[in-house]
DNA sequence: CAGTGGTCTAGACCACGCC
DNA sequence: GCGTGGTCTAGACCACTGC
């Protein structure tokens, strides 16, 4: 492929290179090269280059149209949309609001049948274990509890928590290049553990969300249950049809 | 492929089969067989096999797990994945269900200032609106009431309704082109009127949704209020770090 | 080691949109 | 007609899992 290395897939890579062109060079709207073109100027496959515009689509970047073309999809609009951002504290940040991250609790478990299915280790293996309260201009907005695999993260100590972001610390302190973060999530009712640390009633609705996150060997770095207040969070998607 | 005819094309064949299969014979974290098995016995090349199965995963039907093989997934409720869904009545086929819809109320209004800020039209526009219940395999699934701009639709009846999807009337008959639907969503508890009418508890959690939906020309030809049972609808998105 | 999914190639033909 | 994306084949080699 030239211009590229060997440490990621082709087509991941191409995922880079279009992903960096939307961003900075085009417009929503905009048609990008197509796909016998891409092929011919990388130097791949069409099976390759289709796969990279296909994860592209999937992320709703670009959509497709049979017999013209592949073209950039319009941002959906901003505001409070909180599907463009992960981190709870850049979103707050974002919005002008002050986060703040108590730790309640850190520890060290052994992976059960559950969390190896979902962080895609073996049972037993140990784990980081971790709950923490977020709050905004110091209202509680939602709890966290989340889990690390140790193997990544062996050095970790919960004072590298106290002060920095949880994904500042992956990537700055343990060099963990996220690539990719899954976001799961259906409504629910506070449990009443939760509903006390949120300052709400029980049986006041919640959001659940259910996060897992992919380092750019695709090993899971990081698996995270939250119960978010129903009146402080709202999700924002725009589909496109084909 | 023998067993298949050639209305559809082959992977989509397949997902059908093995919808089957998982629906009816398997149980979660059973092992489908292998590609190279699929391949031989429907006489496919691996690529076709390899698309039906990645459709199976978007569906959140299956996950894979490299060097061990291809599983039935666990959980009664299916993933909807946001970023590919389009109508209730489509995105229920592909799962494989029945849906149903029935019209509890059909009516026209003259259009509020909340609607018709939400709609881009004038206070007093006159608006369809219609109360519909949708159902999959008979269990009731969410509550919607839609408010359609009468000047794109004058000829429409209750009787269009019955017995095809909102979207295909809207582009067969009407020939609206449907460029793209903005869906927003949060956790709430059910409304009483709600909860009847979904055979669930009042005070239940429900995903509220707000989707808006757009023809080529930018004007908002559909505004829909949902109420989804808490139990049936999960979201899924993926975010990219850059 | 054998068996699994993951990546990739170099083609082919079909279906659609548009001039 | 021509360029686009959609479907499909028949291979190949790599990377991971588990015995």
């Amino acid at each position: 492929m030239g211009t590229v290395s060997r440490k990621q897939p082709l087509y991941d890579q191409l995922v880079d290179i279009l992903r960096d062109k939307i961003v900075n060079e085009l417009k929503p709207n905009d048609m990008l090269p197509s796909e016998r073109e891409l092929t011919e100027r990388y130097g791949l496959s069409r099976t390759t280059v289709r796969l990279a515009l296909q994860e592209l689509e999937n992320l709703g970047l670009v959509y497709r149209r049979h017999g013209k073309g592949t073209f950039v999809a319009s941002s959906g609009t901003q505001a409070t949309n909180l599907s463009q951002t992960y981190s709870f504290t850049e979103q707050m940040r974002r919005l002008g609001r002050v986060p703040k991250t108590t730790i309640l609790e850190f520890s060290t478990i052994e992976a059960n049948k559950y969390y190896a299915l979902r962080m895609n280790v073996h049972i037993g293996d140990h784990l980081f274990k971790m709950k923490r309260l977020r709050s905004a201009d110091g209202v509680p907005m939602m709890v966290e509890r989340t889990f690390l695999p140790m193997r990544n993260f062996m050095a970790l100590k919960r004072e590298d928590l106290e002060h920095a972001a949880l994904y500042d610390v992956i990537e700055n302190v343990f060099h963990e290049k996220i690539r990719v973060a899954e976001e799961e999530f259906f409504a629910s009712i506070a449990r009443p553990e939760d509903a006390r640390m949120l300052g709400i009633g029980e049986g006041a609705p919640v959001l659940d969300l259910v996060r897992t996150t992919y380092n750019d060997r695709n090993e899971v770095i990081e698996f995270t249950l939250s119960v978010a207040r129903a009146d402080q969070f709202k999700y924002k998607i725009s589909h496109y049809r084909s």
